[in-house]
DNA sequence: CCAATGCCTTGACATTTGTCAAAACGAGGG
DNA sequence: CCCTCGTTTTGACAAATGTCAAGGCATTGG
């Protein structure tokens, strides 16, 4: 693949100040591929052969074990995935499946491993990427162990809220079987949990929430900027 | 502070390959300190001054929201914490104190950020001890998503006694508090969690355990590698 | 030796969360 | 339009986990 070409790629921030020769070089024997809902890209257990990069579309990281699954992270444009495998050179942890029409850029391992020794700011980037990767699972393991469940989906609400518009109007992006999985919880539990925040102004329609109250709200979630606030 | 003349720091692996000349620089105005047990060395929320090594004794790292605390990690020699916050100069996620006495390596932000810079080697180890960080946390949060509380601390007891000599002769290191807290439950469930334990052949003499019937707790806990083994 | 302290355990109970089954709902295909 | 399918909700119940209070046990310091 040359990779010049495609803006959409060349722009993404994880490329950003990187010399056109290392990057065309990295793109050698790449792919940008687009996939269909429910096709899993890559299993836990197996040896990275590439650096995954959703650039459209949305790809879920899940893990068995026991017979159990659960949903790790809910990937949405642009994001990398399984990054410390392919710096490790290790085994997957978790497998990847898309939930709707994806577009996925493909590198082989070795070409980011290569490009990350010629070209120092393309490594800076890539460490930079790790590490907010690691705060990001840092940041749900605090949520997991500090929060009950309707705390957890409190919060989820009004970060998403503050992340758009911040006038309490609120499209799930997943659906709730997901999400559900995503906070920790079961789907009935979930639905409960949405029971409950009705006290706190939460009106549900569908995928879209209207949040009347978020005073009541945050009262009931106590929103932590170093848990919620991603920018951080 | 010199370098090279402390053998118990030069050999530290993520220094390994470093040249003399890097090392000394980077060690300039670095700090090898000791601190009582129960010292707390850094807290949330603040910048990060200083990369964290634990060289002797044990680290907690832990965190708070809503008036309630866990315990994130317990750090053992040789490990570094705090990491990805300097990489990204971001605010830490975490705090941590010690809970013994400790000898912990303090190389400011700065100097670590420019070793990088001027020694490759130091950047692709510092590259490594970060994924490995990542993988443990993500190890962490699989444990907690898929496993109940005993199903924890059976795989738990099984993976100390594989690291140790495999003679189903265990001492755990910290007190049963922590490790409540470490495994994500209180210590009145740690407790009943030994006494469920008992019909699967763990004897519990105060910090000593012994493992009679390894294969049925293999068959309980249901150890997974993707989750246990540490080397992968 | 005793008292005091802190850790751990135990019991009783409340809360949270999960499980199973059934009903309600909604989108897509004939 | 109706049927079918999968999702979501609800109810009833079970299991897991947390909370509170009390007691046991070991350690420490007088």
């Amino acid at each position: 693949m040359r990779g010049v070409e495609i803006p959409e790629i060349r722009n993404i921030p994880l490329f950003e100040g990187m010399e056109d020769e290392s990057f065309d070089l990295m793109l050698k024997s790449s792919y940008f591929q687009r996939f269909p809902p429910q096709v899993q890209l890559i299993t836990e257990g197996d040896p990275p052969d590439f650096l995954h990069i959703v650039v459209d579309g949305a790809v879920e990281l899940f893990a068995h074990s026991n017979n159990r699954e659960t949903t790790l992270a809910i990937l949405r444009p642009v994001a990398t995935f399984i990054l410390a495998a392919v710096l490790k050179d290790a085994v997957y942890l978790m497998s990847a499946r898309t939930l709707e029409p994806s577009h996925v850029l493909m590198i082989p391992s070795e070409n980011i491993r290569a490009a990350m020794v010629r070209d120092h700011r393309f490594s800076r980037q890539i460490v930079i990427e790790l590490a907010n990767c690691y705060r990001g699972v840092v940041r749900a393991q605090k949520s997991l162990k500090l929060r009950t469940g309707v705390e957890r989906l409190a919060n989820f609400l009004i970060r998403i809220d503050a992340r758009g518009a911040g006038d309490g109007k609120v499209r799930l992006l997943e659906d709730k079987k997901k999400l559900a999985g995503l906070l920790g919880m079961t789907p009935e539990n979930l639905s409960r949990a949405f029971g409950t925040l009705k006290k706190y102004g939460v009106e549900v329609d569908g995928n879209d929430i209207t949040l009347t109250n978020l005073e009541d709200l945050k009262g009931l979630a106590k929103p932590n900027p170093l848990i919620d606030d991603r920018s951080i």
